[in-house]
DNA sequence: TAGGCCATCTGGTCCT
DNA sequence: AGGACCAGATGGCCTA
């Protein structure tokens, strides 16, 4: 978003870098402050890339209930919260009820009939993934944390 | 136009 | 010493 004025900055001081060299108005000593302050910046970019990536990366795995706009980072990690304690309180449930058919009833009135009827059908997998499709995913069921 | 969100720069602090 | 991390400042973009 930013890159232009990043790279006016940086190319103002790299030119700002090569004036002082060829014209010999600055000292060594501020030559090589100012290129690891260069450094820096870089690595603080760099890092800040891979920050954004993860939340990317987390936005993906996260519900966003057919949201046109994507979530703010502040979002992701409520979300992210809410998400995780709800599929924890899930598998707490699951294992208290242990056999499939009194867990099913206990969440019958979460599924989509549609969803409910597949899985009538077919044997519960194990994986989250599979979990995520059997559910539908509501606003309401998640409480943002505070 | 104000407010929210974001990218970037920067200086400070901590760690290796 | 240099890199990683952090928080504050700044300015741009977008939306209501």
């Amino acid at each position: 978003m930013k890159t232009c004025k990043s790279s006016h900055l940086d190319s103002g001081l790299e030119s700002d870098l090569q004036c002082r060299s060829v014209v010999k108005c600055g000292s060594e000593r501020m030559e090589n402050a100012a290129k690891r302050r260069l450094a820096a910046n870089a690595r603080e970019r760099r890092r800040m890339q891979g920050l954004n990536t993860a939340f990317d990366r987390l936005r993906k795995v996260v519900p966003q209930w057919g949201q046109d706009k994507k979530l703010s980072k502040y979002e992701t990690l409520q979300m992210a919260l809410s998400y995780i304690m709800a599929l924890t309180r899930i598998l707490a449930e699951a294992e208290r009820y242990s056999t499939e058919r009194e867990w099913i009833n206990l969440h019958r009135e979460h599924f989509h009939p549609e969803s409910y009827h597949q899985y009538m059908g077919q044997k519960v997998a194990p994986d989250t993934d599979s979990y995520a499709q059997l559910f539908s995913y509501h606003p309401e069921h998640f409480q943002i944390a505070n």
